[in-house]
DNA sequence: ACCTATTTGTCCGTATGTATG
DNA sequence: CCATACATACGGACAAATAGG
């Protein structure tokens, strides 16, 4: 995985590199299931230090693009399977949610807490 | 604003404190345009680090419960909604979710990409 | 069943940058 | 100009889950 930060750029490192991650992912060039470096290796590698590569990581799980478990490290999420009544419930979802103009996280947080 | 941490509680204590704040806020203890206490007071007060605290403060903005801004502080968004249909909505989402099995994080990227 | 290495998760400490007032 | 306060990044430490021998 070709990365390139720059400390100068304006946007935080942290940003840049799930932006690349990210980008990678989207783009299939890096496939569900597939593994990303571990999050120290990635540091060394790219000079930076391990909280700023876990942050990115983290941003990325907070999306859904990747999962993340202790001891196993970060892999690429499975692709969601559309069923057609939940995209019904989902589009409905969402059209109550622009209506309220709820923020997309603060729908993701309800929703986490509807499900436990 | 009572706070109470208990780092025995399995919870994460930036997750306990989001939580606390959040209560705060939805049942209207602290009303919107109120500031909260800054960062590292809170930290003090609480003896805690000033990082625990931010990145509970971090995860009330991402939800859109709080604005941050440098120099200036915390302060409680100002937006009070009725959310009884979004919360039918989300019900009838988390229902179907569970229904076909799908994972917390699947329904999140789902719902991201049909906000878009 | 046990131990060890791996890897993320959290927390603390410190320093510097930058917008606000 | 100056004090305030969040934003980011670095470093170190230990905990907890996972996988494999």
């Amino acid at each position: 995985m070709l990365i390139r930060l720059d400390p100068a750029s304006g946007v935080a490192l942290f940003d840049q590199l799930a932006g690349n991650i990210r980008a990678s992912i989207v783009s299939g060039r890096v496939r569900p299931g597939e593994r990303l470096p571990a999050a120290r290796e990635l540091a060394a590698s790219l000079d930076v230090n391990v909280h700023t590569v876990l942050r990115a990581y983290q941003e990325l799980r907070d999306e859904g693009l990747i999962e993340l478990r202790r001891g196993r490290g970060a892999v690429v999420a499975h692709d969601p399977r559309d069923y057609s009544e939940l995209t019904a419930a989902i589009d409905a979802v969402v059209a109550q949610a622009r209506a309220h103009e709820v923020p997309p996280a603060a729908l993701a947080a309800l929703i986490r807490e509807a499900y436990q």
